[in-house]
DNA sequence: CTCCCTGCAAATGCTTTGCAACTAA
DNA sequence: TTAGTTGCAAAGCATTTGCAGGGAG
């Protein structure tokens, strides 16, 4: 197990936006963290763990679990349900839609520069706008 | 168990309906339908079989899932998924989109004519449109 | 007869949880 | 010491499936 002393330079960045978060850092959530933000992607709770092994980590199943939540909770990560079978999780930080292939359940990014309404509703008696969320499913075209 | 031949006025719309979507009509798919096409409504599969329950009828957990999912294959109703604990079927035909309050998960139409969008992004290659999710997420104000 | 549907119980698969060992300060 | 974290295995739970019994024509 890689200890706090011996973290990448990468990691001591990662220790600054936990802490942003308010999320205590240990070995596991940098490990965790790091292969989150190597990149903005989407994936699934197993498909981190593998992408953890790949790399020779070693983080259990239950902590990928627990952390994915916790990074939810704190609003570091983004979760998303569109598969009813397999939680997904969205790593970029900035608001944003998402195009969704429902054939292969790939999802693309939208940038929110490129969604704008010229109306929306009035909102229900008592209640606030808390975020507005656009799926475009698409499907691969038959020519 | 109710009889075809005892269907009421109400089971004989229904039936029609059926056959428009390509959905042979047996007992429990009537009463199944019987209950989504009452009013326009969101449930899950445990709160369609709760109301079966109550109005006396009698159609078992694994027919009210495998019913759920050909009515959705067969385009009769949408499944919607917010939650990853529990899918949700929207009874409603018409396009339309949903107000969403995570709090409670409670859901609530939102007329298709109350959302327009002033631009919308480029395609991925290769892709066309399948339809557009708008999801407004909504909290219960503090004052 | 034959096809399809239903319902029970068992299986599945993702996610959560109980709990003992561990770690950092 | 002490609070918080990890990991294993077991539990939970919504949904699906295998299969025997049924129903319609």
């Amino acid at each position: 197990m890689t200890s706090m002393a011996s973290a990448t330079f990468e990691a001591a960045d990662t220790v600054a936006t936990l802490a942003a978060f308010n999320i205590t850092a240990t070995s596991q959530r940098l490990q965790i963290a790091n292969v989150l933000f190597s990149e903005p992607m989407h994936l699934s709770a197993d498909q981190l763990l593998e992408k953890l092994r790949h790399t020779g980590e070693n983080v259990s199943k239950a902590t990928v679990y627990n952390t994915l939540k916790l990074f939810v909770e704190r609003g570091l990560i983004r979760q998303i349900n569109l598969n009813p079978e397999r939680t997904v999780y969205d790593s970029r930080r900035a608001t944003h839609h998402h195009f969704h292939e429902v054939e292969t359940g790939a999802l693309w990014d939208i940038n929110p520069g490129d969604v704008e309404f010229s109306r929306l509703p009035q909102l229900p008696e008592g209640m606030e706008i808390a975020g507005v969320e656009v799926i475009i499913r698409v499907a691969r075209k038959v020519q």
